[in-house]
DNA sequence: CCAGTTTTCACCCAGTTGGGGTATAGATGC
DNA sequence: GCATCTATACCCCAACTGGGTGAAAACTGG
């Protein structure tokens, strides 16, 4: 360590110089920050990150070239990589999906105030992730059912046997197959396939596991 | 509603006296909050919901007879089903992730201070998702890992095309349609797709779609 | 007991699918 | 330049698919 042996090390990457430059203030001139690192993009990425060897990257999930996400996979890919820190305008559920997946460990708003940034960092540092819990519902619904299309009504229609016959095609069973692995003839199975089809709307089997993934019918 | 218009409803379900008694004061005693149940376990579920009629449901995660995460089953299965805030003395990813998947949308520690036990009970109320940064990291590490099974290595055999052509499968469309919506020959969509299902090692169409969508290929 | 639903099975038929070829044009790479 | 890859396109053929119709057995709830 090149610091204070208590000093967070913070690297940002922002391209709008307003919250740059407030960022890096905030982080400079405060005990136990030290802002390592301030950075408009992401080229050079591999370099910026050894250079400014960061415990926390605040990273902007927009940017001109290589965005936010894509950095993240970048560096979370590497041993020994410091935590990310997604920061964002407004919530976007497929965004926020994208991040967390890249390996980000929490998220803020901009619209958070200085304290709470603060705040925010130092739970990284001891293991947290932070987040508003107003992100954190949005995490929890795309955790919960990644495509939350909740078609309930259909799914009820769908009888045991037709739900059964449907797991059994979306586990790659054509119909003769799923005919011999439920001692069924081969023509049960079709008309079944047939009911289900009609019931969800769809037209061959491609659109029934299709359907059936997406809205969790099974 | 029975109570002043601001109160917020709550139900407690806890197994242990001293808790039960603690928090049933704690929400009682507060301006702002009506404890309008108290409960010591999970029988006649239904019942107890809908005689207390909570806004939010404080859950112990861990009951005698039926537990908390198949009680949070039950209870957000109904519509118009209040939200539910598991606790816990200890974090366990298992449970953690059960209870979640079960519909819970927030988490706190039982040594969270009755401070934090209304602020979190508030938070749920509108909308958001308490849980602390430490829960929340490891409500991440499971999302990330249950999540992306990202098969990267098989996804990136596929060519811009093929996966074009997956997408579109996947959103229903047969070989001739493909054809047309690309401007592609027939037989040549049938000569794409061939190749797909050779790399995702599967042999129907169906096959595809679910491989496309479990391993989020698309 | 009767009506309705579910489950089971069968046949017909046009169209599609999946597997196997073969081949040409363009891009990439050494 | 030559190898390789990708995208394009066509052919054959057996098998499967999706739609229709019909019908019997079993169960469900009045």
């Amino acid at each position: 360590m090149t610091t204070r042996n208590a000093d967070i090390r913070v690297a940002i990457f922002e391209d709008n110089k307003l919250v740059r430059d407030a960022y890096e203030a905030i982080f400079s001139g405060t005990n136990g920050f030290a802002c390592t690192g301030v950075f408009t993009d992401c080229t050079d990425l591999d370099f910026k990150i050894r250079k400014s060897a960061p415990d926390v990257v605040l990273m902007d999930i927009e940017m001109p070239g290589m965005d936010g996400i894509a950095a993240t996979q970048q560096i979370t890919s590497a041993a020994g990589a410091p935590s990310i820190l997604m920061q964002t305008v407004f919530e976007d559920d497929e965004k926020i999906f994208a991040a967390l997946c890249a390996g980000a460990v929490g998220y803020i708003l901009k619209t958070s105030s200085p304290v709470q940034l603060l705040q925010a960092v130092s739970e990284v540092v001891s293991g947290g992730s932070p987040m508003s819990p107003q992100v954190a519902r949005r995490v929890l619904k795309l955790f919960q059912h990644h495509a939350p299309h909740a078609t309930v009504s259909d799914t009820e229609t769908l009888s045991e046997r037709e739900k059964e016959i449907l797991t059994l095609m979306v586990n790659g069973n054509a119909a003769r197959q799923i005919a011999e692995h439920l001692f069924l003839s081969y023509e049960t199975v079709r008309t079944h396939l047939k009911k289900i089809y009609r019931k969800l709307h769809v037209v061959s089997s491609a659109g029934a596991v299709a359907k059936a993934l997406k809205d969790r019918l099974v």
